[in-house]
DNA sequence: TCTTCTTACGCTCGGCGTAAGTATC
DNA sequence: GATACTTACGCCGAGCGTAAGAAGA
């Protein structure tokens, strides 16, 4: 199980082709062949289908199991060289969608500091990789309750904003006219699912205990929310947005309330802030 | 960052020896030397100091790291080795003390079961790196929310049981003759840390919202409940416990009422059940 | 001086590339 | 027969042990 064979593996699973992950990887075909064998002989049992390449159910399982671990061995690396090396000058800040709001961005420094919108699920990986000094994430919670994040890496998380959600609804439709909405009456509904930009239908189905539900209607990849209030302005589905970004032309924003949940947005860094990342964590855990 | 290098350092670190290492690992003296000297030069830092052995900065979060890394990396092979392996006949089943309640045990089958009670926090370890087939943990948790594990490995948790929580008092405390308590109110108390055998004060705080507080009176290391509610009985300390347990001479159970915690069990497995494991977990969940 | 880590050195084995072999489309 | 993976084989370097060296207690 030596790393080396282990990304080996990954990347010929995902090209599907030895020869391929030999040339991404700078390796010959038949040394990615031998790594292929050696890893199988390791772990007693076939990984891959040949001819097509395809993973056995073993291979599937040993993926899953690769991607996390290969994702902690960079971070881990990321985390010494980045205490080792010098103060950044320059500040990296990757943030979800959602989490992007005026009330965060206020502490942001004007210069020199790029700032990047990313999915939601690869912020947490950025900050433990290094590549982004500080994260921005967002997600549904109970009241003061911490974001449930995948922990690629021990990462220092501090809320830095809560407010309510609201369910965003066209103009015309029945609910549209209700003071407030219980989100167990909705489970039924169509839902737009857009992971990136909105609120994964997961997380609704984790706030709700159900485990089925929330059908997913029409799929929308990308990062933008103005595209996902024409969407759902539009009655492909509905969403859920924080109160304060859910008005638009042509829908309307009822408040969720129930369960109490809010949308809560988190500031990730890896404990070891350098140089100008410190002083402007700092200055966000201060302001909110 | 080879693992096999991780292992040598963790090693040493632990020993605080090379020549202890190397005895334990299996190597002469001298190789163990030459890992740790390969290992630095590769992350290009010194890790440990010499005479005596101890981490340096750096040698000190690369230990946080790799444990884990270590553990994944242990899981997967188990992961992989279990799914090739024989339907296993004699089921090992893992628990943390608070897990162990007549209702979940009602479903063990009673020949060819190991039952094993240990922390709380080795249980989805023992799991996943398959020490053992089940594991049953326990924490606080809102109602019907599920618990915060660590992720060790993708494991499959399924909710057993929820029940109403109690704070233990001795009988004299001036607040035994409340109906109910808030935790809010007990924050500057002084709690017994248990966190083996109760609840870790970790997650109380984490469930009031409190960064400090809930002040560790005694430390009481060990597994055993009935010492635990001695503990309490004696005054030297406060501790929350399932409220059907809570009962004990010279000590009173007050319920929480806010915020709305409840004790909660998981059953935790890896997905791949072989054998009397499946009919097992199927039994439970059924149950409750 | 004894203990403990480091360095030198030689040997062996692992891992890579070249090239030939084999199987599938 | 072309394409794509496997196997044979030789070379180089990584990693181990033996043994000598250095440094702290």
């Amino acid at each position: 199980m030596d790393p080396h064979l282990l990304h080996t593996y990954v990347t010929v699973a995902r090209l599907s082709s030895f020869s391929a992950a030999a040339r991404e990887l700078g390796y010959t075909q038949s040394a990615v062949s031998q790594h292929i064998a050696a890893l199988e002989h390791d772990l007693g049992m076939s990984l891959l289908n040949r001819r097509p390449v395809t993973p056995t159910r073993a291979g599937e399982r040993l993926l899953e199991h690769a991607g996390s671990l290969l994702l902690r061995l960079d971070a881990a690396r990321a985390d010494l060289t980045r205490l080792a090396g010098e103060p950044a000058t320059a500040l990296t800040v990757v943030a979800s969608p959602l989490a992007v709001r005026p009330e965060t961005l206020a502490a942001l420094p004007v210069s020199r500091a790029t700032l990047r919108v990313q999915p939601r699920e690869d912020i947490p990986a950025a900050v433990a990789t290094g590549a982004a000094d500080l994260g921005l994430v967002d997600g549904l919670a109970a009241p003061s309750d911490p974001l449930r994040l995948p922990d690629v890496a021990p990462l220092t998380a501090t809320g830095v904003a809560e407010e309510p959600v609201a369910v965003v609804l066209p103009d015309g439709h029945p609910l549209a006219r209700r003071r407030g909405l219980r989100l167990a009456d909705l489970v039924d509904a169509r839902w737009l699912d857009a992971p990136d930009a909105g609120l994964p239908l997961e997380q609704l189905r984790a706030a709700t205990g159900a485990a089925r539900g929330f059908r997913p209607a029409l799929r929308y990849e990308g990062t933008d929310i103005r595209t996902l209030l024409a969407l759902a302005a539009a009655g492909l589905g509905l969403t859920l947005l924080p109160h304060a970004l859910a008005p638009a032309d042509g829908a309307l924003a009822v408040p969720l309330t129930e369960p109490r949940l809010v949308h809560r947005t988190e500031l990730l860094h890896t404990g070891v802030l350098r140089g100008s990342a410190e002083g402007l964590a700092e200055r966000m855990r201060s302001r909110i």
